[in-house]
RNA sequence: GCCUCCGUGGCGGAAUUGGUAGACGCUGUGGAUUUAAAAUCCAUUGAUCCUAGAUCGUGCGGGUUCGAUUCCCGCCGGAGGUACCA
């Protein structure tokens, strides 16, 4: 019967202002050319990452960033922009596919309803978003675009000379073959060894088969014929547009990282007769590549004729690495290779070098094949004394270093006319030579991999292609048949298929005599890459984002103005987006050629145990708990004061309390609790003036500004704690000053502030009032405290009048007895003072 | 191995153009209020010397400086990313 006392009853308000908030459209945004839209004021896009609505809700890592954009975006509206704020859902995906297979209830009810819950908890927290501009990825009318931006991508090619997309159509007009024109498309059909999952019945992308392996399942290696996205076609852009962009350096880090550039040469070298082509970022070592290695898969190798013998050999090593991925490859450290029997000639010497094969070199990177340079390099240096191949020093290394497998930079040696150069100018004239010689040229060389964009699913976005039954052809379905959703299925059983479960449905693949309708769909990340555009004009009919909203909400240096979301995305969805962009752009879709112009990601929340949060660790904090427990208010504040938003935290139920203690606290500034338990007015908030209490309040001002605007909400939630703690030892508070503390207050926990507004009898919403101005007069002090330091140790403290000059401070510092006492019997050699801090006193 | 970041009380963390280290909160301890509890309030809470006051103290070792958590060099430890990428 006797429930926990509540320490003020945000139970009772917290759902009466999401109300308001709801049936009043408080947080509506209107855009241009909607109704009530000012176009007079600056604009702000403020921006999370949709969230994927799995059935298990809600995590608090969640509301961690989702908090953080609401406090800056409140803050903003205060402040006089037009602020976006949106929210939407990402909801294709395999969970929901997987659900259906087990239970045979369609995704789209499934997702409706995890859809449902989450929309409910994020309005449970109060979040400031404008429900009007909602999207999801899986409704048709965004699917629609969708697939429209992947025809205009299917439509277009990379111009290596403008650096940049044009419709193929302008190839076309020059006569270019369809199939000349397939190889430069920007999506295009490709067989290749890929990722095929048997257990999920789908392939997958490189970058996702760990995560699906950690989870359980299976993936080989198979040759399938996909559809790939040309990425690399803007490996370079990617790397050099991302510079001037307002994101953490260590996520711009590991953006260059997977793009991996790399800066060397292209060298030919002549093996049996045939040109063999291998990239090097030390062409400068050339005189000491002592034999060459292809990677098992190199097509050479068909070409070659060295005998049954070493045939033999070839094809049983082939066989051995053909079942390992890439990944596996790397796991076996110990280096295993054969010799193919055949003989490279180094093209600057003329050597006879020996061919072999291993499966340290790749297929997928540079051209399959190596020159090895045993004494310069560690990878060939172990090989080379594994199968006993000579080691031929060319590089003299700086400093006291034993030549055999020093990797920097030195002298060249042992490389004729390179002798004494420096490595950056032996590069230079070898890459020079190879030129004028016809043997080779520099090279830029990426590790960026063209992405693969096809899966073999039911819940995704179907290709709007179709194939020409006859020639093979493939075409565009008409844009006037958009959205191309997926046929109604019972039965979403992986077929075995690698052509996916569409396969079945004989109806809707067969669009006419002659065609017939791809039956791969898109990746997940398809609806994430565009998303943001679409929330500026979420009900636009007649385009995927009209250029007015386009104009109005975006930037020209970076569309979004501020993009908050996790790390975890910060290689692939968000290389993703920003190659979509740069398409869109580049055919003048969008003005500008990047999407987000600044960005930041959270740190995790971890579990009370110092563990990431899980499961099987049972030690997840569900938000809709502490909600009931403390308040939608609490937990907001809570997740804000951990610390500092882009570090790693654990969870601490304590904390929560401490914040909601806080709550309570300026609660109690307004209110006095009756002995039945109800709350009426404190008679403590006054009409009058406190001079002290108005330098708290203004000095909070600026410490909760600037504690916003660098995102280190924690120091502005300390300021508020502080200020309220004057508050409460005041005992009458004036009505002017507690009402701008209320507005500070009011980004950081909404429902309280206007429930304690509107009980002093404010008819207007705090959330829809300015910003407090900061009185920097307020701030100033007659008199300050200096503090007074022998040889660099504290001695004593004076206080002085605030404009006291360099030599009053010094001579009243001197005459301290808490200095004298540590400087009789010394000769004072030098006094430092830094006005308005200290007195430094240096004595020996 | 490489890239990026981090290392401050019992805990989360404050303190940046180098200037009082430990703000704010949690925990602990003692007290007030209460029939009791909840809630609330007050004091105290880096270490050592065991009062004063002093000494030590921001991972370790150096350096620059009147003065270093902050800047520089070299280590140690941790996190994340990536990895036979030629």
């Amino acid at each position: 019967m006797s429930e926990k006392r509540k320490p003020y009853p945000f139970d009772l308000f917290e759902p009466k202002w999401q109300s308001h908030w709801a049936e009043n459209k408080t947080y509506r945004t209107p855009g241009p050319g909607e109704e009530g839209f000012d176009a007079s004021k600056p604009k702000y896009y403020i921006l999370d990452m949709f969230p994927y609505p799995s059935g298990a809700g809600l995590h608090v890592g969640h509301p961690e960033g989702y908090t953080a954009t609401d406090i800056v975006g409140r803050y903003k509206r205060m402040n006089g922009f037009n602020v976006l704020h949106p929210m939407g859902w990402d909801a294709f995906g395999l969970p929901a596919e997987q659900y259906a297979i087990k239970t045979g209830t369609h995704p789209r009810i499934t997702t409706e309803a995890n859809t449902n819950n989450f929309r409910r908890q994020l309005q449970e927290l109060g979040f400031g978003y404008d429900w009007d501009r909602e999207i999801n990825t899986t409704d048709p009318k965004y699917v629609r675009w969708t697939q429209w931006i992947f025809l205009q991508l299917y439509h277009s090619y990379f111009c290596d000379e403008d650096q940049k997309a044009k419709p193929v159509s302008e190839l076309e007009a020059k006569g270019w073959s369809q199939k000349d024109i397939d190889e430069v498309r920007l999506a295009f059909i490709h067989e290749a060894p890929v990722n095929w999952s048997p257990s999920m019945g789908t392939v997958l992308a490189n970058e996702e088969v760990e995560e699906w392996k950690k989870k359980g399942e299976t993936v080989e290696r198979r040759p399938l014929r996909q559809w790939m996205l040309r990425i690399t076609k803007y490996a370079q852009r990617l790397i050099d547009e991302l510079e001037p962009l307002d994101w953490p350096e260590s996520i711009k880090a590991l953006q260059r990282n997977w793009i991996g550039r790399s800066e060397g040469a292209e060298v030919t070298f002549d093996v049996e007769g045939n040109d063999v082509t291998v990239f090097t970022t030390r062409p400068d070592t050339l005189f000491g590549a002592t034999y060459m290695v292809l990677a098992p898969e190199h097509p050479l190798l068909d070409e070659l004729d060295v005998g049954d013998d070493f045939d033999d050999d070839i094809i049983k090593y082939q066989e051995s690495c053909a079942n390992k991925s890439d990944m596996e490859r790397g796991l076996d450290k110990e280096k295993t290779g054969v010799f193919t029997g055949a003989f490279a000639t180094n093209p600057v010497n003329g050597e006879k070098i020996p061919v072999w094969i291993a499966d340290y070199v790749m297929m997928g990177y540079g051209s399959g094949a190596i020159m090895a340079v045993p004494a310069h390099d560690s990878r060939d240096f172990e090989f080379a004394e594994k199968f006993g191949l000579p080691i031929l020093q060319v590089v003299q290394p700086n400093g006291d270093h034993d030549w055999q497998g020093y990797t920097d930079s030195g002298t060249a040696t042992n490389s004729g006319f390179l002798d004494g150069l420096k490595t950056k100018d032996a590069k230079k004239k070898i890459i020079h030579w190879l030129v004028e010689n016809e043997k080779g040229e520099k090279k830029i060389q990426f590790k960026l991999r063209d992405w693969l964009f096809s899966r073999q699913r039911y819940w995704g976005e179907p290709f709007p292609l179709l194939w020409d039954k006859e020639t093979g052809q493939h075409s565009a379905v008409p844009e006037s048949e958009l959205p191309l959703l997926q046929p109604e299925m019972e039965d979403f059983k992986p077929t075995g298929d690698p052509r996916g479960p569409l396969i079945n449905c004989t109806d809707w693949i067969n669009y006419s005599e002659k065609l017939q309708r791809e039956t791969n769909t898109m990746p997940q990340w398809a609806g994430s890459c565009w998303y943001y555009l679409r929330y500026c004009d979420p009900d636009n009919t007649e385009n995927f984002i009209s250029p007015d909203a386009e104009n109005y909400w975006g930037n020209d240096d970076g569309f979004v103005d501020f993009y908050v979301g996790g790390k975890e995305h910060a290689v692939l969805h968000l290389l993703y987006s920003r190659f979509w962009h740069k398409v869109l752009n580049d055919l003048g879709h969008v003005k500008s050629s990047e999407p987000f112009k600044k960005y930041f990601a959270p740190g995790l929340i971890m579990g009370e145990d110092g563990q990431k949060m899980s499961k099987s660790l049972g030690n997840v904090v569900n938000p809709d708990d502490v909600v009931e427990l403390y308040g939608a208010d609490s937990l907001r504040l809570y997740e804000m004061f951990m610390g500092p938003l882009d570090q790693d935290k654990p969870w601490a139920m304590k904390g929560v309390e401490g914040v909601h203690r806080f709550l309570a606290k300026v609660w109690r500034v307004a209110f006095l609790e009756e002995s039945e338990g109800g709350w009426v007015s404190s008679g403590k908030i006054v009409e009058g003036e406190n001079a002290d209490l108005a330098k708290v309040t203004h000095q909070t001002i600026k410490r909760v500004e600037e504690a916003i605007n660098t995102l280190r909400f924690n120091t502005g939630i300390s300021a508020m704690m502080e200020c309220t703690n004057a508050y409460t030892a005041a005992g009458e508070i004036p009505r002017d000053l507690f009402l701008t503390f209320l507005k500070l207050l009011s980004p950081f926990a909404p429902h309280l502030v206007e429930e304690i507004n509107a009980t002093l009898g404010e008819t207007e919403l705090v959330s829809e009032q300015a910003w407090p101005v900061l009185d920097e007069s307020l701030l100033v002090e007659s008199e300050i405290q200096l503090i007074v330091q022998v040889n660099g140790k504290l001695r004593a403290r004076m206080t002085v009048p605030a404009d006291i000059s360099k030599e009053d401070a010094e001579a009243r510092a001197l005459a301290d007895p808490n200095v004298t006492t540590h400087t009789d019997g010394k000769t004072v050699r030098k006094v430092i003072v830094v006005p308005r801090k200290l007195v430094n006193i240096v004595a020996n």
